[in-house]
DNA sequence: ATAATTGCAAATGCTTTGCTTGTGA
DNA sequence: TCACAAGCAAAGCATTTGCAATTAT
Protein backbone atom coordinates (compact mmCIF):
# COMPACT_ATOMS: atom_id res chain seq x y z
CA UNK A 1 0.00 0.00 0.00
CA UNK A 2 1.24 3.17 -1.28
CA UNK A 3 1.71 6.55 1.35
CA UNK A 4 -1.26 8.48 0.26
CA UNK A 5 -3.63 4.80 0.52
CA UNK A 6 -2.25 4.73 4.40
CA UNK A 7 -3.04 8.65 4.97
CA UNK A 8 -6.10 8.31 3.52
CA UNK A 9 -6.79 5.37 6.05
CA UNK A 10 -5.99 7.56 8.75
CA UNK A 11 -7.65 10.70 7.94
CA UNK A 12 -10.99 8.45 7.01
CA UNK A 13 -10.76 9.18 3.57
CA UNK A 14 -12.57 6.61 1.75
CA UNK A 15 -10.49 4.47 -1.32
CA UNK A 16 -12.15 3.56 -4.03
CA UNK A 17 -10.53 2.40 -7.50
CA UNK A 18 -9.80 5.45 -9.05
CA UNK A 19 -8.60 6.72 -5.74
CA UNK A 20 -6.07 4.27 -5.65
CA UNK A 21 -4.75 5.13 -8.53
CA UNK A 22 -4.68 8.13 -8.47
CA UNK A 23 -2.81 7.62 -4.18
CA UNK A 24 -0.39 5.21 -5.91
CA UNK A 25 0.56 7.38 -9.09
CA UNK A 26 1.39 10.91 -6.27
CA UNK A 27 2.93 8.93 -4.25
CA UNK A 28 5.65 8.04 -6.49
CA UNK A 29 6.07 11.28 -8.32
CA UNK A 30 9.18 12.85 -7.64
CA UNK A 31 7.95 16.21 -9.45
CA UNK A 32 4.70 18.45 -9.34
CA UNK A 33 2.29 17.37 -11.93
CA UNK A 34 -0.48 19.25 -12.69
CA UNK A 35 -4.08 17.55 -13.21
CA UNK A 36 -3.29 16.92 -17.02
CA UNK A 37 -0.53 15.46 -16.50
CA UNK A 38 -2.22 13.37 -13.66
CA UNK A 39 -4.64 12.75 -16.04
CA UNK A 40 -2.07 10.91 -18.51
CA UNK A 41 -0.46 8.81 -15.94
CA UNK A 42 -3.61 7.93 -14.14
CA UNK A 43 -4.94 6.60 -17.61
CA UNK A 44 -1.55 4.56 -17.87
CA UNK A 45 -2.87 2.28 -15.52
CA UNK A 46 -6.41 2.60 -16.08
CA UNK A 47 -7.83 4.45 -19.12
CA UNK A 48 -11.87 5.00 -17.89
CA UNK A 49 -10.15 7.31 -14.95
CA UNK A 50 -12.30 10.42 -15.94
CA UNK A 51 -10.64 13.57 -15.60
CA UNK A 52 -13.49 15.06 -13.57
CA UNK A 53 -12.45 12.29 -10.72
CA UNK A 54 -8.85 13.44 -10.87
CA UNK A 55 -9.86 16.95 -10.32
CA UNK A 56 -12.02 16.09 -7.39
CA UNK A 57 -9.88 13.48 -5.86
CA UNK A 58 -6.92 15.98 -5.78
CA UNK A 59 -9.10 18.61 -4.28
CA UNK A 60 -10.04 15.91 -1.95
CA UNK A 61 -6.75 15.32 -0.89
CA UNK A 62 -5.47 18.72 -0.77
CA UNK A 63 -8.78 19.41 1.96
CA UNK A 64 -7.72 16.48 3.93
CA UNK A 65 -4.21 17.63 4.15
CA UNK A 66 -2.70 14.94 2.17
CA UNK A 67 -0.96 16.64 -0.64
CA UNK A 68 -0.40 20.32 -1.49
CA UNK A 69 -1.71 22.42 -4.34
CA UNK A 70 0.71 25.12 -6.11
CA UNK A 71 -0.11 27.84 -8.37
CA UNK A 72 2.87 28.89 -9.77
CA UNK A 73 3.22 31.00 -12.67
CA UNK A 74 1.51 29.24 -16.11
CA UNK A 75 -1.98 28.63 -14.78
CA UNK A 76 -2.64 25.14 -13.93
CA UNK A 77 -2.94 23.80 -10.62
CA UNK A 78 0.44 21.40 -9.53
CA UNK A 79 0.19 19.25 -7.09
CA UNK A 80 2.62 17.15 -4.71
CA UNK A 81 2.02 15.16 -1.53
CA UNK A 82 2.62 16.65 1.50
CA UNK A 83 5.92 16.69 2.52
CA UNK A 84 6.68 15.90 5.93
CA UNK A 85 9.27 18.49 6.38
CA UNK A 86 7.97 22.03 5.11
CA UNK A 87 10.00 23.04 2.15
CA UNK A 88 9.82 26.17 -0.99
CA UNK A 89 10.43 25.92 -4.39
CA UNK A 90 13.09 27.41 -7.00
CA UNK A 91 11.69 27.56 -10.22
CA UNK A 92 14.13 27.52 -13.27
CA UNK A 93 12.25 30.27 -15.74
CA UNK A 94 14.48 28.87 -18.60
CA UNK A 95 13.56 25.23 -18.57
CA UNK A 96 10.33 25.37 -15.97
CA UNK A 97 12.05 22.57 -13.35
CA UNK A 98 11.87 22.79 -10.18
CA UNK A 99 14.01 22.90 -6.89
CA UNK A 100 12.57 22.08 -3.46
CA UNK A 101 14.44 23.89 -0.34
CA UNK A 102 14.40 24.50 3.12
CA UNK A 103 15.78 27.45 4.57
CA UNK A 104 15.22 27.61 7.96
CA UNK A 105 16.04 31.51 8.77
CA UNK A 106 13.85 33.19 6.35
CA UNK A 107 11.22 30.92 8.05
CA UNK A 108 12.15 32.63 11.33
CA UNK A 109 12.23 35.95 9.52
CA UNK A 110 8.96 35.74 8.06
CA UNK A 111 7.51 34.65 11.58
CA UNK A 112 9.05 37.78 12.97
CA UNK A 113 7.37 40.00 10.39
CA UNK A 114 4.11 38.72 11.07
CA UNK A 115 4.34 39.11 14.50
CA UNK A 116 5.66 42.94 14.48
CA UNK A 117 2.45 43.55 12.41
CA UNK A 118 0.23 42.09 14.75
CA UNK A 119 -0.25 38.95 13.31
CA UNK A 120 -0.06 34.84 14.14
CA UNK A 121 1.44 33.35 10.81
CA UNK A 122 -0.72 30.82 9.48
CA UNK A 123 0.68 29.69 6.09
CA UNK A 124 3.04 31.24 3.62
CA UNK A 125 4.19 30.93 -0.05
CA UNK A 126 7.49 31.72 -1.22
CA UNK A 127 8.33 31.29 -4.97
CA UNK A 128 11.79 31.96 -6.20
CA UNK A 129 12.37 32.09 -10.00
CA UNK A 130 15.70 32.47 -11.54
CA UNK A 131 17.84 31.53 -13.75
CA UNK A 132 20.85 29.27 -13.90
CA UNK A 133 24.09 30.62 -13.43
CA UNK A 134 26.41 28.88 -16.36
CA UNK A 135 30.15 27.98 -14.96
CA UNK B 1 -1.50 64.34 -14.62
CA UNK B 2 -1.22 61.32 -12.58
CA UNK B 3 1.62 59.24 -11.62
CA UNK B 4 0.64 55.78 -14.44
CA UNK B 5 -0.19 58.57 -17.11
CA UNK B 6 3.26 59.96 -16.59
CA UNK B 7 5.01 56.44 -16.63
CA UNK B 8 2.89 55.83 -20.17
CA UNK B 9 4.90 58.81 -21.64
CA UNK B 10 8.07 58.36 -20.71
CA UNK B 11 7.67 54.05 -21.45
CA UNK B 12 6.01 55.31 -24.87
CA UNK B 13 2.53 54.09 -24.35
CA UNK B 14 -0.19 55.32 -26.29
CA UNK B 15 -2.62 57.45 -24.70
CA UNK B 16 -6.35 57.15 -25.13
CA UNK B 17 -9.42 58.50 -22.89
CA UNK B 18 -10.32 55.12 -21.57
CA UNK B 19 -6.51 54.38 -20.56
CA UNK B 20 -6.32 57.88 -18.87
CA UNK B 21 -9.41 56.93 -16.90
CA UNK B 22 -8.07 53.67 -15.54
CA UNK B 23 -4.46 55.26 -15.43
CA UNK B 24 -6.49 57.82 -12.33
CA UNK B 25 -8.26 54.99 -10.93
CA UNK B 26 -4.92 52.87 -10.33
CA UNK B 27 -2.88 55.70 -9.34
CA UNK B 28 -5.21 56.47 -6.48
CA UNK B 29 -5.88 53.04 -5.51
CA UNK B 30 -4.48 52.45 -2.45
CA UNK B 31 -5.57 48.80 -2.44
CA UNK B 32 -5.06 45.79 -4.90
CA UNK B 33 -8.12 45.67 -6.81
CA UNK B 34 -9.12 42.58 -9.02
CA UNK B 35 -10.56 43.79 -12.82
CA UNK B 36 -13.38 43.44 -12.40
CA UNK B 37 -13.53 46.21 -9.08
CA UNK B 38 -11.36 48.63 -11.56
CA UNK B 39 -13.96 48.30 -14.03
CA UNK B 40 -16.64 49.25 -11.52
CA UNK B 41 -14.69 51.92 -10.15
CA UNK B 42 -13.81 53.16 -13.88
CA UNK B 43 -17.43 53.10 -15.06
CA UNK B 44 -18.13 55.76 -12.48
CA UNK B 45 -16.37 58.02 -14.21
CA UNK B 46 -16.92 57.03 -17.86
CA UNK B 47 -19.88 54.18 -18.39
CA UNK B 48 -19.30 53.17 -21.90
CA UNK B 49 -15.60 51.86 -20.90
CA UNK B 50 -15.90 47.91 -21.29
CA UNK B 51 -14.33 45.50 -19.18
CA UNK B 52 -12.31 44.11 -22.38
CA UNK B 53 -10.79 47.53 -22.30
CA UNK B 54 -9.91 47.63 -18.39
CA UNK B 55 -8.42 43.93 -19.19
CA UNK B 56 -6.45 44.68 -21.67
CA UNK B 57 -5.10 47.93 -20.44
CA UNK B 58 -3.62 46.43 -16.98
CA UNK B 59 -2.16 43.71 -19.47
CA UNK B 60 -0.28 46.75 -21.22
CA UNK B 61 0.56 48.24 -17.92
CA UNK B 62 1.76 45.11 -16.52
CA UNK B 63 3.89 44.17 -19.60
CA UNK B 64 5.42 47.86 -19.88
CA UNK B 65 6.59 47.48 -16.22
CA UNK B 66 4.55 50.28 -14.81
CA UNK B 67 1.55 47.61 -12.58
CA UNK B 68 2.43 44.61 -10.57
CA UNK B 69 0.05 41.70 -10.84
CA UNK B 70 -0.72 39.31 -8.20
CA UNK B 71 -2.32 36.09 -8.08
CA UNK B 72 -3.26 35.89 -4.22
CA UNK B 73 -5.44 32.63 -3.04
CA UNK B 74 -8.82 33.12 -4.73
CA UNK B 75 -8.75 32.63 -8.60
CA UNK B 76 -8.94 36.53 -9.56
CA UNK B 77 -5.30 38.72 -10.44
CA UNK B 78 -5.02 41.97 -8.72
CA UNK B 79 -3.34 45.36 -9.22
CA UNK B 80 -1.49 47.75 -7.97
CA UNK B 81 1.28 50.32 -9.23
CA UNK B 82 4.77 49.14 -9.43
CA UNK B 83 6.17 50.79 -6.08
CA UNK B 84 9.69 52.73 -6.39
CA UNK B 85 10.57 50.00 -3.30
CA UNK B 86 9.37 46.35 -3.76
CA UNK B 87 7.41 44.74 -0.98
CA UNK B 88 6.10 41.62 -0.07
CA UNK B 89 2.55 41.30 0.96
CA UNK B 90 0.94 40.25 4.29
CA UNK B 91 -2.80 38.81 3.79
CA UNK B 92 -5.50 38.71 6.76
CA UNK B 93 -7.06 35.08 6.04
CA UNK B 94 -10.30 36.68 7.97
CA UNK B 95 -10.70 40.56 6.60
CA UNK B 96 -8.76 39.51 3.06
CA UNK B 97 -7.13 42.64 4.52
CA UNK B 98 -3.50 42.94 2.45
CA UNK B 99 -0.81 44.52 4.53
CA UNK B 100 2.54 45.32 2.63
CA UNK B 101 5.94 45.42 3.93
CA UNK B 102 9.50 44.94 3.29
CA UNK B 103 12.12 43.05 5.30
CA UNK B 104 15.55 43.47 3.49
CA UNK B 105 16.93 40.78 5.15
CA UNK B 106 14.43 38.34 3.71
CA UNK B 107 15.79 39.32 0.66
CA UNK B 108 19.06 38.51 1.07
CA UNK B 109 18.46 35.39 2.17
CA UNK B 110 16.62 34.89 -1.02
CA UNK B 111 19.50 35.69 -3.12
CA UNK B 112 22.06 33.57 -1.08
CA UNK B 113 19.62 30.71 -1.28
CA UNK B 114 19.46 30.98 -4.96
CA UNK B 115 22.89 31.42 -5.35
CA UNK B 116 23.80 28.13 -3.14
CA UNK B 117 21.57 26.34 -5.30
CA UNK B 118 23.59 27.63 -8.91
CA UNK B 119 20.89 30.42 -10.04
CA UNK B 120 20.52 33.93 -9.82
CA UNK B 121 17.26 35.21 -8.48
CA UNK B 122 15.28 36.74 -11.13
CA UNK B 123 11.87 37.38 -9.25
CA UNK B 124 10.05 36.25 -6.05
CA UNK B 125 7.17 36.14 -4.82
CA UNK B 126 6.76 36.16 -0.96
CA UNK B 127 3.26 36.19 0.20
CA UNK B 128 2.31 35.59 4.32
CA UNK B 129 -1.04 34.44 5.41
CA UNK B 130 -1.95 34.99 9.03
CA UNK B 131 -4.37 35.97 11.89
CA UNK B 132 -4.98 38.92 13.75
CA UNK B 133 -3.37 38.63 17.30
CA UNK B 134 -5.84 40.24 19.55
CA UNK B 135 -4.31 42.17 22.78
C1' DA C 1 -29.11 -0.84 1.92
C1' DT C 2 -27.77 3.53 0.97
C1' DA C 3 -24.85 7.33 1.17
C1' DA C 4 -20.97 8.41 -1.43
C1' DT C 5 -18.55 8.28 -5.93
C1' DT C 6 -18.05 8.17 -10.91
C1' DG C 7 -18.42 9.59 -15.91
C1' DC C 8 -20.18 12.41 -18.96
C1' DA C 9 -21.32 16.62 -20.69
C1' DA C 10 -22.84 21.00 -19.68
C1' DA C 11 -21.89 24.99 -16.94
C1' DT C 12 -18.79 28.14 -14.73
C1' DG C 13 -15.58 32.06 -13.95
C1' DC C 14 -11.81 34.56 -15.38
C1' DT C 15 -9.46 36.11 -19.26
C1' DT C 16 -8.47 36.56 -24.21
C1' DT C 17 -9.59 37.48 -28.98
C1' DG C 18 -11.74 38.31 -33.83
C1' DC C 19 -13.93 41.67 -36.06
C1' DT C 20 -15.77 46.14 -37.21
C1' DT C 21 -15.83 50.82 -36.09
C1' DG C 22 -13.59 54.65 -33.91
C1' DT C 23 -9.45 57.56 -32.83
C1' DG C 24 -4.77 59.47 -31.22
C1' DA C 25 -0.38 61.41 -32.82
C1' DT D 1 -3.65 59.50 -42.67
C1' DC D 2 -3.56 55.02 -40.70
C1' DA D 3 -1.61 51.98 -37.45
C1' DC D 4 -3.50 51.20 -33.25
C1' DA D 5 -7.36 50.97 -29.74
C1' DA D 6 -12.22 50.08 -28.18
C1' DG D 7 -16.61 47.58 -27.85
C1' DC D 8 -19.07 43.73 -28.35
C1' DA D 9 -19.87 39.12 -28.34
C1' DA D 10 -17.90 34.80 -29.03
C1' DA D 11 -14.14 31.73 -27.83
C1' DG D 12 -10.64 29.72 -24.57
C1' DC D 13 -8.97 27.35 -20.57
C1' DA D 14 -8.86 25.43 -16.21
C1' DT D 15 -11.98 23.86 -13.08
C1' DT D 16 -16.57 22.67 -11.15
C1' DT D 17 -21.07 20.59 -11.11
C1' DG D 18 -25.87 18.28 -12.13
C1' DC D 19 -27.52 14.02 -12.98
C1' DA D 20 -28.11 9.15 -13.71
C1' DA D 21 -25.66 4.98 -13.05
C1' DT D 22 -22.35 2.52 -10.12
C1' DT D 23 -19.95 1.18 -5.91
C1' DA D 24 -17.97 0.93 -1.08
C1' DT D 25 -18.90 -0.26 3.54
Amino acid sequence: MNSIEKKCKIKGVRLTDQRRVIAEIMSNATDHPDVDELHKRVNKIDKKISIATVYRTVKLFEESGIVEKHDFKGGKARYEQSPDEHHDHLIDINSGKIIEFVDKDIEILQNKVAQKLGYKLVDHKLELYGSKIKK
